[in-house]
DNA sequence: TTCATATTCAACCATTTGGTTAAATATAAA
DNA sequence: TTTATATTTAACCAAATGGTTGAATATGAA
């Protein structure tokens, strides 16, 4: 890490992995309703795993996912260890989805508006 | 399909599935720069395959996997295809993005209020 | 018709993913 | 100490992913 730019190339490549970990999370049906349960309220492990027909372990690695994306925060109580949702993570996604939604729909709003203009010279 | 129970879960699973499709799209950074770049205007293959050290089958691949998750539209001119973007799917990624931040914000929103009563009761 | 361009398809390959089972770890309860 | 509970780790496996190359297809230009 020696300039600027570097710290620059850092935060970009960093902000990417971030979403590629974030999308990649979300992709799946299991993880999601996971989140939605957390949503609700903190949760452990087997609480986690509970409405699922999956072992413990491929529950473990679906958190693991999760955590990797930071979408999932853990604190260790004894045996057992307790799940919350960070959105943080959530957020970052949005802003992305966000930006390009928008983007478009300004697209859509120029054409209307060109639109109006050829519409006016009709006449 | 036989009732409505079907149809809904038909809704629902097809809406699962969607999202797995958008989100995995978006799980890829060569991807994620293809919709930028499909947000300023509409490309061709060859223009979408222009920044990135890929083969053009590789990049044909990459909009397979965009237009499985309905964020890509194709036109067919001649020999050269054209790639625009459909909103419609970035948006329905967004909503169930941005359903869990708000339910995550309230939870705080109400946490905070607890804590606001808690205080008053104390003086 | 022949040649060039734009794109896909098919076959292949290494890596990742999403799952399993069996064993290991760490803590709590008897 | 022994036993039960909560969870992870390791090793494994089939399927999916992200890429390649080489051949096929379809259209446009000469």
């Amino acid at each position: 890490m020696k300039n600027i730019s570097d710290i620059f190339n850092y935060m970009v490549n960093h902000n990417n992995d971030n979403l590629n970990y974030i999308f990649h999370a979300l992709a799946d049906s299991t993880r999601r309703e996971m989140v939605h349960m957390m949503a609700q309220k903190e949760r452990t492990v087997s609480e986690l795993a509970e409405p699922f027909d999956m072992s413990l372990a491929g529950i473990s690695k679906h958190i693991k996912v999760l955590e990797r994306a930071n979408l999932v925060e853990r604190s260790v109580n004894g045996r057992t260890h307790i799940c919350h949702l960070n959105t943080e993570s959530l957020s970052q996604a949005t802003e992305w989805l966000r930006f390009y939604e928008k983007f478009w729909s300004n697209r859509f709003d120029l054409l209307e508006s060109e639109l109006m203009k050829a519409k006016k010279k009709e006449h």
